[in-house]
DNA sequence: CTGAAAGCGCTTACAG
DNA sequence: CTGAAAGCGCTTACAG
C-alpha cells in the first residue's frame, strides 16, 4: 500500500501539501489539490488511520464490550449505541467476548472476569474514550474496578457497590402493568411461574407482582407461585405443578416458560386463551408466534441502548463523575 | 494515560529496556524486569496499539463487513468467522453497515454501495489484511471493484460476474431432501409458496423442487405455485390462494412464509400438520414456536461462518488468487 | 544487560 | 502557496 511520503514524491511535492490537500485545508492552490487528488485516484492510495490518530492524538471512539453478540437482546442495544453516537460522531468499536462458548459462564465469573479484563485491556490500547458494557442478562456486575482512566457505562444490567451509571429496565412499574391488566380481565385465582432463583429480574417481578395484587385485595396464593429456569422446558414443568389447583391466569417471567405453560395445556387438550388466560414477559419474536398470539411485556431495547450512549455522552463532554442509573418501563404489547 | 517514555523515565531505565520487559525479551536482567513490571502496575500503564502497530507494520486484522448485525443470520456467521480466527490469532473488526436503517435498502443500490465505500475505506485505513463481507441475504454482489488491495470473501451472498470467493448455502440439494421427504410421506397434490420473484434463493429453491417432483412423476400443477414476499402477511395471503384447490402438503420458502399459511388455515378452522402438511425454511427459532411445530430446513450458519474464514486464511496464507465458491448443504428439521 | 538513535506514516506550527 | 522539521508512542537493530 504506497504512503503519503511516496504520493508527494510522485507529485513532486512536501507530504505536508500532501496533507493540506487531504484535509482540505485552505491554504492549497487549486492545481496541485487536483493534481494530487488525481494521483490519489490513480495510485488508490488510502491514509493510514493509525499514523493519523498517533499523531493527532484525539479520536472519539466508544468501545463496546458485548457480553455475547448472538443474544437476542444485544443487538437491537448495539442499534441504539450506534444510532445515537453516529449522530455525535463517535466511532464505536465493538468487543464480542462471546461467553456462549463457555457453557457454564452463568456460574464462572472468574471466566467472565478474564473475558472482561481482556476486553478492556484491549479497547484501551485502542485508546478508546469511554467503555459500554452491553451485558447478556441484567444483574449486578462488578468486573470493574474504580481507577480505570476512562469512563464505563453499564447497559441492561447493574453496577455492584462500586456505582457506576447504568440504564436497565424497570421490572417493577412493567409487572405492575400485567399485573393491573391480567386483573382487570377479572382474574382471581392467578399463578406466577417465576424465573430462576437468586435472579434480579425474577426477584423485582415476583415482589411487584404480589404487591399489586395484594394491594387489588387478591393476594396471591404462595402455593401458586413456582419457579422455572427461563426455559420452556421448565415453564412446561412447572406449568404441570401449579395448573392443577384451578387457576385462570398464570403470569410467566418470560416468553419462553410461557411457551412451555402452552406445550402443557397441548398436552392436557385445553386451550391458551380460553382455558387458561397465560402472559409473557419480553416480547421475544416467538411471542406472536405462540398460537394464540401471547400478551407480553416489551423490552424497550433499542431504548437502552440509546440512553447508555446518551449517558457515555454526558459522562464525556459534561460531568465525568455522574453516576445516575436508569431503569426504562416496558411496553404492554397486547394480543 | 502515561506513556511508555514517562515510563522509562520513572524507573530510571531507556524506552528500549522498558519495551524489552514488556515484550518480554530475555535480554533483560530480571531485577530491572520486576522494577518495571511493580511501575506499571502502579501507574496502570496500557500500551499505545496504534504506535506499537504503525511500528511493527505487521498486523494480523481481518475486517467484517456486516450488511446489518440486527439480521437474525448475521450474529450465527460472525460467531462462525470469530471462532476460526480465534484459534488463528487473527483479530477481527467489525463495521456494521446497519442497511436497515434504511427500509428501502433492497431496491436502493447506490446506497448500499455508498456504506460498502464507506466500510472499506475505514477498514482499509485500519490496516486490515482481508475483507469478509456478510450479507443480509443471499443475491448477486457487485459492491467490490477488482483491484482492492486486500482480498474480498463473499460470505452467504454470491459475486457477480467479477470472480471473487464466497460461502452460500446449497439451495439446490437442501431443496431436493424436502421435496423427497413430502414424496416419501405419499402426497401427490403439492403446492409450493415462493420467495420474492427475482430472488436467487426463490428461483433454485422453485427450480430444484419442480425438477425433484417431475422426477418422481408428480409434476407440480403450474397453478399451484404461488409468490409470496418472505412475510407471514404474503405467506397467509399466498395460501389464501392456492389452498381451496385441494392439495395435501405444501412447501413454504421459509418459516415466515409457513407462519402465514398456519395463520390462513387456523382462520378457516383446519389443522396445519394434519389437515394440511406445512414445511418450512430457515430454521428460524419461531418454527419450534408453532403449534404444531413445523418441519423444516436449518440453515448452515455457523458452518458458513467458519468456512468464509478458512477461505480468507487461505487466501491469505497460501493461494491469493482461489475465487472459488462453496455452497453448503441444509439439514433437514424432522418435527 | 542497557541505551542512543532511527523510523513506522502521518500532521502541524513555522518560516519563507 | 509551499516545504523543512519536529513529533505522536512505540520497536528494533546496533554499539557498548
Amino acid at each position: 500500500m504506497i504512503t503519503l511520503k511516496e504520493l508527494a514524491d510522485r507529485c513532486g511535492v512536501s507530504t505536508a501539501t500532501v496533507s493540506n490537500a487531504i484535509n482540505g485545508k485552505s491554504n492549497i492552490s487549486e492545481t496541485t489539490k487536483q493534481r494530487i487528488l488525481q494521483m490519489i485516484k490513480e495510485t488508490g492510495y488510502k491514509p493510514n488511520f493509525m499514523a493519523r490518530t498517533l499523531r493527532v492524538n484525539s479520536k472519539r471512539t466508544i468501545g463496546l464490550v458485548i457480553e455475547e453478540l448472538a443474544a437476542f437482546s444485544s443487538a437491537p442495544i448495539i442499534e441504539g449505541i450506534m444510532r445515537y453516537f453516529e449522530k455525535q460522531k463517535y466511532e464505536t468499536i465493538l468487543y464480542n467476548m462471546r461467553v456462549y462458548s463457555n457453557p457454564n459462564w452463568m456460574n464462572d465469573e472468574d471466566f467472565v472476569q478474564t473475558c472482561v479484563n481482556n476486553a478492556v485491556e484491549e479497547l484501551l490500547s485502542k485508546q478508546v474514550n469511554g467503555i459500554i458494557h452491553v451485558a447478556e442478562h441484567s444483574r449486578k456486575l462488578k468486573y470493574y474496578n474504580e481507577n480505570l482512566p476512562v469512563p464505563v457505562v453499564i447497559s441492561y444490567a447493574y453496577p455492584d457497590e462500586r456505582k457506576l451509571p447504568y440504564v436497565s429496565i424497570d421490572d417493577n412499574s412493567s409487572t405492575a402493568k400485567m399485573a393491573e391488566y391480567i386483573l382487570s380481565k377479572g382474574h382471581k385465582k392467578i399463578a406466577m411461574i417465576c424465573g430462576s432463583k437468586d435472579n434480579l429480574h425474577a426477584e423485582k417481578r415476583c415482589n411487584s407482582f404480589k404487591r399489586v395484587l395484594k394491594e387489588h385485595g387478591v393476594p396471591l396464593d404462595e402455593n401458586l407461585c413456582v419457579y422455572a429456569n427461563w426455559t420452556r422446558e421448565t415453564g412446561k414443568a412447572a406449568a404441570a405443578k401449579v395448573l392443577k389447583k384451578g387457576v385462570s391466569a398464570v403470569f410467566c417471567h418470560n416468553d419462553f416458560i410461557a411457551a412451555g405453560v402452552y406445550d402443557y395445556l397441548y398436552e392436557k387438550n385445553l386451550q391458551p386463551g380460553k382455558d387458561l388466560l397465560v402472559t409473557g414477559f419480553d416480547n421475544h419474536i416467538i411471542s406472536s408466534f405462540l398460537h394464540p398470539e401471547i400478551t407480553t411485556m416489551k423490552l424497550p431495547l433499542l431504548e437502552i441502548g440509546e440512553k447508555s450512549a446518551e449517558l457515555m455522552d454526558n459522562l464525556l463532554e459534561n460531568d465525568s463523575t455522574c453516576t445516575e442509573g436508569f431503569e426504562i418501563p416496558c411496553e404492554l404489547i397486547l394480543r
